[in-house]
RNA sequence: GUGGGUGUGCCGGAGUGGUCAAACGGGACGGACUCAAGAUCCGUUAGCUUAUGCUUACCUAGGUUCAAAUCCUAGCACCCACACCA
């Protein structure tokens, strides 16, 4: 608390900058451009959350240096307003998902506002208007027109009381979030982007990110999951099915086959005495979620079918089984139980005869598959092969007898966009008794979300019969619209190109302007995003590149991620567990800029931490002493050692904020600003200079001090202060070694009756020291050794103490 | 299991070979001001002790070096993400 009136003056600063809009970006300027963009937030109705307030800030303080530094800055805002909250908010309040929507975003703008983020609100977007998502559908007849959107059949989430579709964050625990009932999968036809088709680059690309954080590259590899290996054709009933293995070397080790119970060749398997058998497994599995399959035991069914091992021509049994991908490589795997964990367990709980091809230590007890390396055994023709050099070989004998190929399996899966859902882009297809799939025509667009609806039984726009009922584009007979929307990444993949070009309704974005603003250099977001938002916006890239709309492939340049927030107690901030924080509160207690330099001072923006107000008041303090102490400094001349130290601060900080290293930069700041209120006098020239430097954290206050010394501009948009190389130590007189040795010594020598005197010192002073000299002064014998001789004569061991400038010594 | 990361004083956290008992902040303690509280300011904050002191200290154990929080090797602990991907 103070008796500063820290609103007041946070009012007046931005009231004026947003009067003078110096915060907007500006398209035609030739000076060096600067994206730095924050992802954009859902507005969620209950306002801006500490952790919203963090991410933001990270970006303002890079956005307020660079914009310092001279760059032309983009530093847009817009909100990612489709989604579920908003119709859940429909169906518990009966508030329309518009309104609710507009609301919350009033209320953001607002909070923001008051935060001091400048931003160019003049770009403000909402994916929720119809002017944004219209470039959606554009985009996606686009990808249609390509062959990259269709539709197929998937699982999804179902509620079986409730009748309708489930979002996975709905159905996270295995029960319908709504009525608790347990959740099923079922079978819909859904619409796909083909993400896939971009799955190598995507991968490859990956290297080049230099600026992003490793563990995000690491992610994303993971996520896209490139794996080299073999395809091989296996018989069965006279067909002949791929599978994919990275280990073709165990191929003699195969016993059994297994199929994914979800496969949709699976009945072409079943034989009639087995149908029962099956039937009653899939029932089974029918009444688990996704989630808990995953932690079911290894389980199956025998088909009926049997494969033929193309190497051996052993007749090898097929099981449905529950641990197989459907999607993944064929959805068939080989299983070799001798080694590999999962078809070990298999092979055990259905007795299946588990066949050793690879050497292994004798002491391997078998009570759980091999799976090191180790030679071949039991493969007639390949035996005694290392395993990686028999991958090769056996490979090699398949292709040579046309029975297998090397290929790249990705576990990247196509994007699934179908939310059965209200509050979500409308995809633009018409279905047609006679024509089918119809893509709506272009200069149709947008397909506009009809506001009568009703919430809360299945997908509310199956409930608007007239918007539903339409004329089919190219018969112009009876058709419907597609009743599903778009998951709402779609709104997120290519935001950051609109801000280029916001209002344009004539095209998704003015080429020029994505070209020169683009691609975004700073990007600050949660982790959280790696393998969602962060792939599908380079694949939206991509996917735009080969459009030719844009000429570049890579949306990010450099990513960072802030670290995570947490509550007093360490645990995750919610309502329920009362541990929010709520920094607009925070913030009219203390002032905003002391939130945002307490925030910046106590937490490193990567890292997570425990939010705690302990220290609040430290951040407090120090900026009410730069308040105050201002009007008791004398101007004048800066002592040398105030220039030293400010022109080291110039060059750190400035360094600090380029690396998002904000914490540093307060601490020096803090350094600095202690040093010139403890000068008897400063010059106006280097105050001013540490209100810029301050500046990006704290704009307020440093504004309002800026305008007290006189100055007429913004400080915000002055000039960032150069550091003069010359300046950054202290002249020192060259101290002579020798002398401060004298004085070292001095002292002792005339409380004891000494003769000698062993001098120790770091090798590289050795020649500057003269023996000769202290001889003379002290009066007695000197003796000098680097500490790094061997030979050196050092009884009590002095030669520990030496350091560069002083020298350890011994008296005798 | 796979991948990424981290380990420093009461706490948060700087520090990447020598000037390090270790920045800066928080907390705690002592003092000044005050009738008092708050705010503010000053000091202390490893131990023994007053020596160019010694001992113990930057996860543990070894090693390199005249010199290690910092470099190398091995181990331990913790955190995060993905996870039946054949």
């Amino acid at each position: 608390m103070s008796d500063i009136d820290f609103g007041k003056i946070e009012k007046k600063w931005q009231k004026k900058w947003e009067e003078a809009k110096i915060f907007e970006a500006r398209d035609i300027a030739k000076f060096e451009r600067c994206y730095v963009l924050e992802m954009f937030p859902y507005p969620s109705g209950k306002g801006l959350h500490i952790g919203h307030a963090w991410n933001f800030l990270i970006g303002d303080i890079l956005a307020r240096y660079k914009r310092l530094k001279g760059f032309n800055v983009l530093h847009p805002m817009g909100y990612d307003s489709l989604g579920l909250p908003a119709e859940n908010a429909a169906i518990k309040d009966g508030i329309h998902p518009k309104n609710y929507t507009a609301e919350s975003i009033k209320n953001f703008i607002n909070q923001q506002k008051t935060l001091g983020f400048s931003y160019d609100w003049s770009r403000m977007i909402s994916s929720a208007d119809s002017s944004y998502y219209r470039w959606d559908q554009w985009i996606f007849l686009k990808m249609f027109e390509k062959g990259l959107a269709y539709q197929k059949e998937s699982n999804v989430n179902w509620c079986p009381s409730c009748e309708t579709v489930l979002a996975n964050e709905q159905a996270q625990t295995g029960n319908c979030d709504r009525c608790g009932s347990k959740v099923e999968t079922k079978f819909l036809k859904q619409w796909f982007l083909k993400i896939t088709d971009y799955a190598d680059e995507l991968y490859e690309g990956i290297d080049n990110l230099k600026d992003w954080p490793e563990r995000t590259k690491a992610m994303q590899k993971n996520w896209i999951g490139k794996s080299h290996g073999t395809e091989i054709k296996f018989e069965i009933n006279g067909k002949y099915w791929n599978i994919f293995t990275t280990r073709p070397d165990t191929l003699f080790g195969v016993t059994f086959m297994v199929i994914s119970a979800q496969h949709k060749k699976l009945w072409d398997l079943v034989t009639d005495s087995q149908k029962k058998d099956v039937e009653k497994f899939l029932k089974k599995l029918k009444s688990v979620s996704e989630k808990d399959l995953a932690d079911m035991e290894k389980e199956g069914v025998f088909t009926g079918s049997y494969a033929i091992n193309p190497i051996n021509e052993e007749k090898i049994p097929i099981y449905a089984g529950n641990f197989v991908v459907a999607d993944y490589a064929g959805g068939m795997v080989m299983a070799v139980p001798a080694h590999d964990q999962r078809d070990f367990e298999f092979a055990k709980k259905y007795n299946i005869e588990i066949k050793q091809v690879i050497g292994c230590p004798k002491d391997h007890d078998w009570k759980r598959a091999y799976t090191d390396w180790g030679n071949l055994v039991n493969s007639p023709g390949f035996n005694g092969l290392k395993n990686e050099e028999a991958k090769k070989k056996i490979t090699d004998w398949l292709i040579k007898n046309k029975l297998g190929k090397r290929v790249t399996q990705f576990r990247l899966r196509d994007w699934g966009i179908s939310r059965q859902r209200y509050w979500g882009t409308p995809i633009p297809i018409i279905h047609c008794g006679k024509c089918g799939i119809v893509p709506v025509k272009e200069k149709d667009l947008p397909v506009e979300l009809p506001d009568k609806v009703k919430f809360g039984e299945g997908n509310p726009l199956e409930t608007n019969e007239s918007w539903i009922k339409t004329k089919c584009p190219k018969c112009k007979g009876e058709g419907r619209r597609e009743t599903d929307t778009m998951d709402t990444f779609v709104n997120s993949s290519w935001y950051f190109m609109r801000y280029c070009d916001p209002q344009n309704s004539k095209e998704i974005f003015n080429k020029n302007n994505v070209k020169d603003w683009c691609p975004v250099d700073y990007y600050v977001g949660g982790s959280e995003h790696a393998c969602m938002h962060l792939i599908y916006s380079r694949f939206y890239t991509k996917f735009l590149a080969d459009m030719k709309l844009i000429n570049f492939r890579e949306p990010f340049n450099k990513l960072f991620h802030q670290g995570f927030i947490y509550g007093e107690d360490g645990e995750k901030m919610s309502k329920s567990l009362g541990n929010t924080v709520d920094p607009l509160d925070t913030s009219k207690e203390y002032g905003v800029d002391t939130l945002r330099f307490f925030l910046v001072s106590v937490a490193s923006p990567d890292k997570d931490f425990n939010w705690s107000e302990k220290g609040i008041s430290g951040s407090s303090r120090f900026l009410n002493r730069v308040f105050n102490d201002f009007s008791n400094l004398k101007f004048g001349k800066d002592s040398e050692k105030l220039e030293v130290k400010l022109n080291n601060t110039i060059k750190n900080v400035s360094n600090y904020y380029e690396t998002f290293e904000y914490r540093k930069a307060t601490i020096e700041l803090r350094e600095l600003f202690d040093m010139i209120f403890e000068e008897k006098e400063i010059s106006k020239e280097t105050f001013g200079k540490a209100l810029k430097l301050l500046n990006p954290i704290c704009p307020h206050i440093t504004e309002e001090l800026w305008s007290k010394l006189g100055e007429k501009e913004f400080l915000s948009i002055n000039e960032w202060p150069d550091f003069d190389s010359k300046k950054l130590k202290i002249k020192k007189k060259e101290v002579d070694l020798n002398a401060k040795i004298f004085d070292l010594i001095n002292p002792h020598v005339s409380k004891g009756d000494y003769k000698m005197v062993y001098i120790y010192t770091v090798p590289f002073e050795l020649d500057k020291i003269n023996p000769k000299f202290l001889e003379d002064k002290l009066g007695l014998k000197a003796k000098v050794f680097s500490v790094a001789d061997p030979n050196k004569i050092d009884l009590q061991n002095k030669s520990k103490r030496a350091r560069p400038g002083m020298p350890g010594f011994y008296l005798e």
